[in-house]
Order: structure tokens, then C-alpha cells, then sequence
DNA sequence: CCCACATGAGAAACGGATTTCACACTTGCC
DNA sequence: GGCAAGTGTGAAATCCGTTTCTCATGTGGG
């Protein structure tokens, strides 16, 4: 069916060998050689079947990725940057979507593990104990999760929640709530971690409020609370987070940013679509996803000198509508 | 490194072939040898070699799914309905997107197509002649196109406009404006068909207006001209116009729906977290991607009788409340 | 008791590409 | 002129599993 090299080689009469050694080891043939078999590959519609290579080179040409949810608009991003530089690098990219599950997640990654050369886990749900095991038998480079010996990318968080603080701090705002996402979220220890640092040597006090999905609906469900709580401005966890509260203020009535501000974290598509916008701090998305990508090229070129690596990407707050000076 | 076929042949004391016949043709081996083969390779942690196996058998598992845009939500819920039918029929799957472009779809395509057993194509934009001529060599499902001989799924669209057109009518809109997409698209060529169709025996004025990019930024750039078209209603080519349009609206202080009616198509997540919330036409998303990943199986076993199958999938009016009474 | 036939399992071929090994043939130097 | 080093190429081994071919054993029938 498909032309294989022992065609090119026939119609270009030399062995298969050859034409191996002509597209893929250009010095070790002849200039002129080399010229006949390229054009003859080229003009047959020759490509190598990369099963077949990866099978004797131990190499796929496939990376893995894995993420928790295509529903939070966030991930299809870090998806579209890790595409994006996977195609360039002439990589496929095989996709899992663990829907939350941490179960699922590990199942899905260990099936994956076997038909790539690496894989790319994006905000992991499952414990450290499990992605260390992991992280041991295949190159695995994390994104939005932080494991000693383990590439991966991160968030200037501190940076971030400097960014968010200094923003509601300078609006007059000196009662904060924060609505926590999912515990088992690495994420979210690490933005509490984070908010109470920046919080510390300032005159703001902080509020952390319940534990939600980070999904709309554990937004608009922590909605009441936050407005028990008597603060003057509220972050959400992310976006959809805060978009769920922005969603249930505006029914209740209560006016944004008059009333009570609302920043959110990742600025996801949506966030700019909603009246009044929503404020919120940029997380990097598709830079983060080509960066893991390069992570992994790097941790598959030289596994010992890389796995240390640590990245760490710039955020920018992102000031809109749902951000206003605090009422007195 | 990995455990093979050999290892649990060695481990087994049989032939590489028994251990084969033991694990796929069942029938063929003694209940006893079946049996020892089958535990040692389960406590040995076996795992066939898909790419070895794919050699051999021509299949090697995996299916491709290109889509045009992972930023309009629409499309990650396809992947999800994919990705979940893919992995319950023992699929991987690998992604791309083309970012809109039709070139870079044909690229990716033709990459792609030898490294999988078929290719599910969401809303491409590529030319009819490309499509038809890609079917031909290689198993490929459409979802939201339409192409003679190459197997389908869309949505049931006279049906959709039935219901919008008739949910604007019975609110008292009689002229109603639509917003449409990219002239390239076969999508919103139906859309229009469909409109004008529906509309034909009702007293109902359509006033259709540009062709837009379907981002977010296509409507609110088109809001003025609807605003200047004078019409109640109007409907978005798909939600990420129509959330445009509110935006814009909202910005200039028109009523929605007091003044304008505004309608959308997809039911995309966002559609529910802006106020007021959106009415759409919800079109099958994540069902389709499994439809779509049941066609092509069906396409693979049997590639005879399935290349006509042409599913219409249900849609469904969410009415919220973007849409309202004319005004008087 | 022998033959035809079914059954179970091993050996070998195969799929497509890469890599090692081996072999001609140059070329260069003493 | 002869030997060593170097260059270009082909043959064969290899990667891992599947499939075909073959053979040995055992069963039933005549």
C-alpha cells in the first residue's frame, strides 16, 4: 500500500540501507547518491513509517500530554502551546483528558507511557508519592506542579499574588477573601501558601473561604458565603471560580465593583467577555505548554544534566472591569 | 527495559507464538498453557508492543482528531466526546489543530494519517475536492461537513432553526438579523440555507449582515451594524459572536433584551456566565465526537457499507435570558 | 494394527526501518 | 610499488509481535 524505502530503493537502484543513510545520515554518502535518493523519495511521496523506526531507534516521535479538564478553558490553551511546539519540533502529540480523576489520570498515563517518548502532565491530580514512582520509569515534565527531581513549569506565583494584592491593597481594600479551590490541588496550597506571605507584612487580612470545585458552579455556590463574610473584595481561586461568583452577585444584586471587587486567577477567554470583565491575573497558558514541551525535548536529548530544571514563567495582572476602589 | 513477548515466553516455557496465541486467538492453546501464559504475563506486567504489533497487523490503535480551534470552547468539548469514546474502545488519540488554516489542516492531516487507522475531522476548511480526496485513502469521519460517500455527523440543523426562528417569532421579533461566519465554512453556508429556508412561509424579515471571524472579537466588531440594521433580534453564526455582540451592546447600553434579542448557536459554557446569560441552540458537542469516533469504527470494520452513514444528532434550544419580547 | 485426521505448539518468515559489520575501491604516504 | 587509512555501499542482524508453515502427538475408524 504505503511506499516503503525498499521501493525508493529499487526505483533508485541502491539498498535500502542507503536510502536510510541518504535522508537521515547525510555525510556518510555521497554528494551525488544522496541527491538521486531524495529525489526519488521525494517524487514517490516517501515517508518513513515511523512505528517502524521507533521500534528499532527506541523513539516514538510522539509526546504525551495530560490534563484534568478540556471543559476549563484554561487547559485547551496549554494544549494549543504544546501543539504548537510539538509540531515544530516534528513531534504528534497524543492527548488524555483525566476528567478530574486521579485514578483515571494514572491509568491514562501509564497507557500512554508506553507510545511516546515522553509525557507532558498538566496540573496532575494525583500524589506526589505515584508522579515521583512515575517521573522514575518515563520523562515526564509537569506543568502547574512542583516535585524535587522533576522538570517543570510554574508560575511566578509570588509574583502574581504580589500583583493581585498590591492591586486591591493600592483600591483601599483591606478585608480579602479567597475562595479556595480543591484541596487535593496542588495549586491551591500553593496559592494560599503564597497569598498569606504576600499578606503578611501588610495591613490586609485574609479571608479563606470553604473548598470548591474550580468550576463555575463552585463559584456561584460560594457566592453567599462570601458575601457573609464582610470582605470588600474577593479572589477567586480561577476564573471560572470567579466568574461563578461575578454570575451569582450580579442575581443577587449586588454590585461589582461598587460593592465588591472580584480578581480572578489564569485569564481565560471568558474572563474578558463578561460585563463587568473580569480582573485577573494571567497565568501563562500556551507559553506554559511550549515550555514544558522544550523541557522535555531538553530532558530527552540529556536526561541526567536536565531533570533539575525548574521553569518559572512571568504573570501579568490583568486590570478590568470587576476591580474597583473598596466602598468606605 | 520493557518486558516483550520473549520474556514471558522464557518465563512461561513456551514459543514466542504460544504466548501470541495465548493472549489474542484464545481458541488456538490449551486451556492449560492459556492459563499459565496468561498469569505469568500478568505478573511479568506485559504489555504488547502496539507499534511492533501495528507493524504486522496494519492497525496500530490510534485515531487522529484535527480541529480548527482549541480557543473556541465548541471544539474542546468535541475532543472530550472523543477522547472518552476513543479510550472505552481502547484508542489513543492524537490532536491537532490548525488554527483555522486550511494548508496547515491539509499538513497535518497527511502527517498524521500514517501513524493512525483513521482520522476524525472536525468542522475542516479544507475544499470539498481535498476532503474527498483524503477519504479516499484514508478512513476519515466528518463531524459538522457534509461530503458526498465520506460518512458524517452534523447536526440536525432544520430542526435547530425551527426551533430559533420560532422561539423569536413566538416572543413577536419580526425582523430578525444574523450575524454570519466565515464565508469558508460550511457551517455557516448551512446556517443560512437552513435560516432562509425556515423563514421562506413565516412573515419574518432576515436581515443578514458580514461575514465575521466566529471569535468573540468578530461580534463585537459587528454589533454597530446590527444596532444600525434595525432589527429585534438577532442571531450570532455561533456563541462566541453572539457573546461579542452582547458584549459590545453592553458597552453602548442597549437593553438586551429590552431592546434586541440576542441568540446564539453551540451552547458553549460561556453562554451560561454572562448576564444576562445567552439563549442558544445547543448543538450536540461532546456527542458528536463519540458519534463521530463510533462512526469511523464502524468505517474501519466494515469500510464498505458504512461510507454513506450520515448521522443527525438532536439539538436543543436553551432559552435564558438574552431573548425576550419585541419590543413595541 | 495401521491410516487419516485433528490438535497443540515450535520454528521461521514477515512488516519497515536502522545500525552494525564487512567488503570493495580510492587515495595518500613512505 | 606497496601498505595503511579512508570512503561509499551492500548484506545481514535487529527491534517486537503476528502469522504461516511444519511437525509431533494423539484420537478414532477401518
Amino acid at each position: 500500500m504505503a511506499v516503503t524505502i525498499k521501493d525508493v530503493a529499487r526505483a533508485a537502484g541502491v539498498s535500502a540501507s542507503t536510502v536510510t543513510r541518504a535522508l537521515t545520515l547525510p555525510e556518510l554518502v555521497s554528494e551525488e547518491t544522496r541527491e538521486r535518493v531524495r529525489r526519488t523519495a521525494e517524487s514517490l511521496g516517501y515517508h518513513p513509517n515511523r512505528a517502524a523506526r521507533g521500534l528499532i531507534t527506541g523513539r516514538t516521535g510522539n509526546i504525551g500530554l495530560v490534563v484534568p479538564d478540556l471543559g476549563n478553558p484554561f487547559f485547551p490553551s496549554v494544549v494549543k502551546g504544546v501543539q504548537a511546539r510539538a509540531h515544530e519540533a516534528d513531534y504528534a502529540v497524543f492527548l488524555a483528558d483525566t476528567d478530574e480523576d486521579a485514578t483515571a489520570e494514572a491509568g491514562l498515563v501509564r497507557r500512554l507511557s508506553k507510545q511516546v517518548d515522553g509525557i507532558v502532565l498538566c496540573s496532575p491530580r494525583m500524589a506526589d508519592g505515584q508522579l515521583r514512582a512515575l517521573a522514575a520509569e518515563t520523562p515526564v515534565v509537569l506543568i502547574n506542579r512542583r516535585i524535587a527531581r522533576v522538570p517543570s513549569v510554574v508560575p511566578e506565583l509570588g509574583d502574581a499574588m504580589r500583583q493581585a494584592i498590591g492591586h486591591l491593597t493600592a483600591l483601599g481594600h483591606r478585608r480579602i477573601g479567597y475562595v479556595a479551590g480543591p484541596r487535593s490541588s496542588w495549586a491551591d496550597r500553593e496559592r494560599v501558601r503564597s497569598l498569606r506571605l504576600v499578606v503578611r507584612d501588610k495591613a490586609v487580612e485574609l479571608v479563606e473561604i470553604g473548598n470548591v470545585t474550580p468550576q463555575f458552579e463552585g463559584g456561584v455556590g460560594a457566592a453567599d458565603q462570601v458575601l457573609a463574610a464582610g470582605v470588600t473584595a474577593v479572589i477567586g481561586y480561577n476564573d471560572l471560580v470567579s466568574l461563578g461568583l461575578l454570575n451569582r452577585f450580579s442575581a443577587r444584586g449586588v454590585a461589582v465593583p461598587g460593592a465588591l471587587s472580584v480578581l480572578g486567577f489564569d485569564d481565560i477567554a471568558p474572563a474578558a467577555m463578561v460585563t463587568p470583565a473580569l480582573t485577573s491575573v494571567a497565568l501563562p497558558k500556551e507559553h506554559a505548554g511550549r515550555a514544558g514541551v522544550d523541557l522535555l525535548l531538553r530532558l530527552l536529548a540529556e536526561p541526567d544534566r536536565s531533570s533539575a530544571i525548574r521553569r518559572e514563567l512571568p504573570t501579568q495582572l490583568m486590570v478590568r472591569g470587576s476591580t474597583g476602589p473598596a466602598p468606605v
